[in-house]
DNA sequence: GTTTTTGTTGGAACCGTTTTCGGTAACGTT
DNA sequence: AACGTTACCGAAAACGGTTCCAACAAAAAC
């Protein structure tokens, strides 16, 4: 059975083609009457318009597209609706396309560049060093959430918008070693050079460094690469094992909330108390570490600003023209009973 | 600039536009030298083929779409990844298409039937109960995965895979009025209808009234419409409020687990010990109330069988043009510290 | 040496829209 | 009565691919 086509409407209607394109794409020059009845009956007959045919033939299209690379991640859930509030609001469609591991968001954004008319791009996590030439073709205004800073890409058009890493990782560190820590482990991701997880742990050693302590190698404990990345399974397994080598860390860090979570949880089963024996901290400052049992200490990015900030500075560059202008967050240090027993 | 376009390398690799498209499709009727030619030429100038134009063009194209509504949501993401290689298995390339709340997931799957000339369409999350007419149109087999059951929905082509929400809420339930619990309170989702909650909700009542217990209205705490659906936060809010009107109830059942980890977090901050004053527990079996402590007791659902079953039953449909098969899966009820603390 | 086959190619039609570009009718103006 | 406006409409040309078909050369079969 043949699909129906925008023709078979027109016939049905009795007029042509382009006045059944006028009515539903509401242009000015046709009789609204016209118009009411060409929609009634492509209400009632159920026509669906092709999308591929629109897109081929429109030249430009008002919406913008975030490329998420790890949905799922509970991080970006939280971004991705007000960000997609802030589009509604300058009546931009919006479209949420996820990035599988394997593929490139570069390559992605490209193709969809060219497909939907994009006027704009929102990147939620990614790796986007080493790939220039990709980014100067990109032809859109786009900014890049919480993965990297503007200034490495080297191109124009291109913001970004993110927590310093380094410095909420050092503070955090920092407030542990005033706590009187001195052995702290690490939990953090395998490869050192892509991951959120470098400047997070760079933090950590000058931390360490400042307050007179040599970072001892033994209390490093990376993610096995294949272990899906920050998972509370991962890090419950990583502790485990990190626990067999009895290192005596009387404080742990992960540059995750996820896998302070399950630090916490082999703690436990090991028979220290979070908190008393062992201070656990994580980064992010998820709902679920808000709501642990102990609640975990962490470092807070602000969501929320960061979403409307990445939304705002998108829309300034495509309606306003405007330069790319690039922010950095404040985190926040937020103690809870994970590094401070309640008495 | 004007952008690439086919013609453009027939042009600069003095051939035909038709063994352009032919070396880009790995076609058989092109020589092998041409071939690497042209892929080079294509390499070099960056060229990227419009997928709408393609699409437009095209027949049929060995693709299914996973259809998420609440993406974010981890049970979903759990069976995504299955799901995905069980399609690459197969060859057929899977998309992934999250469904916004507001949007119908049916709307979506026609228009994407002959936008990208679906094979099959996998619907994780959504509501099929009052789309009859929609769903005949949508002329590709496809299947439901845990909303619902095929039977309601009167099409063919239709298959469903669930776990028994009924049956296994009753169980749960059950056991709980076994440990000795009278005053068992539930946490669920506001509108009964639609929603997976009903189902468990009905099951909680049923094993009830089966140990003789009348249910009691104040003990059941339903969800405001407009907080979001099953968040820790909302499990946590929604226990608070039950707490202040203090109707003991000795255990505590939520429709999800998340609701429950935010539940074991109001009653610990008023001084109630989950496990020992009272029970808690979840549903779903995510990693999250495996580690939460104490850990939670919950029924959990078989991700990875539902999963590969899911993805099995289409390709069968597909492949084998087989009959749509559906299937309901046990869920199994796993006993943790939140409702038997150790010793 | 002629015919058939095989392997490779290019031309052109087509997919279903939007949009340009007139065209027609109705109306008000001189 | 002739004209300029205005409001609405339809035919046809794109958009950028794929694919059918005819063409041609070289190789194989007779």
């Amino acid at each position: 059975m043949r699909t129906m086509t925008i023709r078979d409407i027109a016939r049905k209607c009795k007029v042509g083609v382009s006045t059944v394109s006028r009515a539903m794409n509401n242009h000015p020059d046709i009789n609204p009457e016209t118009k009411e009845m060409i929609l009634r009956v492509i209400e009632e007959s159920g026509y669906i318009p092709n999308k591929s045919a629109r897109n081929l033939k429109i030249t430009e299209s008002d919406t913008v597209a975030i490329l998420v690379k790890g949905i799922g991640n509970p991080f970006f859930s939280g971004m991705i609706d007000i960000i997609q509030k802030k589009a509604q609001q300058h009546s931009y469609a919006c479209i949420l396309q996820p990035v599988e591991p394997h593929e490139n968001e570069l390559d992605k954004a490209l193709e969809m560049v060219q497909e939907k008319k994009l006027k704009g791009i929102i990147f939620l996590g990614g790796n986007f060093r080493h790939h220039q030439e990709k980014l100067k073709k990109l032809r859109v205004p786009f900014v890049v959430s919480t993965a990297g800073r503007a200034e490495d890409f080297g191109v124009p058009m291109a913001a970004s918008v993110s927590v310093d890493d380094f410095a909420e990782s050092y503070k955090l560190v920092d407030y542990l070693c005033r706590q009187g820590h001195k052995r702290i482990a690490m939990l953090t991701s395998a490869d050192t050079d892509l991951s959120v997880g470098k400047l997070r742990f760079e933090g950590y050693l000058k931390a360490l460094r400042d307050h007179g302590i040599q970072p001892d190698e033994n209390l490093i404990f990376k993610l096995r690469g294949d272990s899906d990345h920050f998972s509370i399974t991962s890090g419950y397994e990583l502790t485990k094992r990190a626990l067999t080598q009895h290192c005596d860390f009387t404080a742990l860090f992960a540059v995750a909330d996820t896998l302070a979570v399950g630090a916490c949880r082999a703690l436990h089963e090991a028979g220290i108390r979070v908190g008393r024996d062992c201070a656990v901290a994580g980064y992010d400052g998820l709902e679920l570490g808000q709501f642990y049992c102990p609640s975990i200490t962490t470092i807070r990015q602000p969501v929320e600003e960061i979403a409307k900030e990445t939304a705002d500075i998108l829309f300034d560059m495509i309606l306003d023209g405007k330069e790319p202008e690039s922010r950095t967050f404040q985190g926040e240090l937020v103690v809870r009973e994970s590094t401070e027993p309640a008495e």
